[in-house]
DNA sequence: CGAATCGTTGATTCAACTCAACGCGAGTGG
DNA sequence: CCACTCGCGTTGAGTTGAATCAACGATTCG
């Protein structure tokens, strides 16, 4: 019954919020054979070992990746909201080292990884963005590794919170004080390199102290500077400025 | 005393042996100002917060990238070795979100940002390559997410062993059955989200069950398959395939 | 209504941390 | 040349944060 937040309504549009481009820049990412494409929650968008030949620009809904490591546990290593182009991670590379997968139900639009680099290459305004946006998403993962290793259970799910936060709110997609976050305790400890049981407990104090209020599948930050001491948040490694 | 690896004599020689890359690329990449520069072990190349002009092809020594967290623990979040490319992953942010420091005494090559850029797009062929390096580095941050997420020290700490190893043999560096790796304990602790002290257990540990052996600064891998085995380590997230 | 999934809670165990002491080799300076 | 320091490695004892195991509620859905 939650309300969706709305659609991106294109890879242009969503640039263009974050990048000067001019009408060619533009015109050449709206001539992109993008194909439209919905994915069930839990449906794999790619897996470990595929040769994917579209990168895809999340409209709606979560997507996250992951890997499964020798136990059978798994680690997800990052979480997208719409906005996001999802796959550029992979497009220079032949074989994914991870899995995507929707997290709830999702829509992207899928477009050609040759097609895209040939726009990259022949409109440098373009090309600098979606490297950027590489380089933004590779700042991230290393927040995460410092987030995994040096943080205890408290302050690394503060801080996942508070980053899902600001990245909605600087997407546009809605007020970083209250948000839906749709994943169970299984995938939040996923995220965290957690188990379930122990996110439980984590989320408790924190709605305990007053920071959060955690109801069914969303959050509400009640104390957001409080939140952001708890979790040594900043979002310098977000990059949010103009690029 | 322990004698130096041999230089990584340039940047296109570098790519050369990685990507195809025509006369008018390599030349395009010989004709970039790089100057070199030397820094002592501990030295710091940039600062979190930094805003670097300078992109910076490591020739030789050990540098790595680590942020710091609240309580003052130290996250290393790559480790880098001759041939590695260090900073295209601040080129075209405005401030750098993590520091790096010398390991060792190391010499780079330092390139200026903006001749960076335009070469990439001037000549495709070397912006797909430098891309791609970009995208390989984030790969490894990922599996980094997982080693530190999910797996426990003693995996750990072999699937760190067992990825520098791989990296150094793939760069020609030499064979993955020894190696210098110039990292005190306390460092390899930074890296793997675990205490000095656990570090020297978990080494310990690993020598004794005959997997590897390591004297003063280097390791020697006495059982490549059986490391290989624990550390659950696979290539594929290298992607050491010609590009 | 029953089944399944997810969240909650308690009791217990264990991997890794902390604290502390000591060893050792490489400089350094008297 | 020896004594001293300093950084790093090693080892032991005790603590703790998170995992594990297990059971039970709550909610959703067919």
């Amino acid at each position: 019954m939650a309300a969706r937040v709305f659609a991106i309504r294109s890879l242009a549009g969503h640039l263009k919020a974050r990048y000067s481009l001019d009408r060619d820049d533009l015109d050449g990412i709206e001539r992109l054979n993008g194909t439209a494409r919905s994915f069930e929650p839990n449906q794999y968008l790619l897996r470990e070992g595929d040769r994917p030949k579209y990168c895809s620009f999340l409209v709606d809904g979560f997507v996250y990746r992951h890997k499964i490591v020798a136990d059978g546990g798994r680690q997800i290593v990052s979480i997208h909201i719409p906005g996001d182009i999802i796959d550029l991670q992979n497009m220079l590379l032949q074989e994914a080292d991870h899995n995507i997968q929707a997290l709830t139900a999702a829509t992207v639009l899928l477009f050609p990884h040759e097609e895209v680099v040939a726009l990259a290459f022949a409109r440098p305004a373009v090309g600098k963005a979606m490297w950027r946006e590489t380089l933004i998403e590779a700042s991230i993962s290393r927040e995460w590794i410092a987030n995994v290793g040096r943080r205890d259970a408290r302050e690394r799910t503060a801080h996942l919170i508070c980053e899902l936060a600001m990245r909605r709110e600087s997407a546009g997609l809605g007020p970083r004080e209250a948000y839906e976050l749709p994943m169970t305790q299984e995938q939040l400890g996923d995220a965290l390199g957690l188990t379930a049981v122990h996110v439980n407990r984590t989320l408790k104090a924190l709605q305990d102290d007053g920071l959060i209020t955690r109801s069914k599948r969303s959050v509400a930050v009640n104390d957001w500077e409080r939140l952001r001491a708890v979790a040594d948040f900043t979002t310098n490694y977000l990059h949010l400025g103009q690029g």
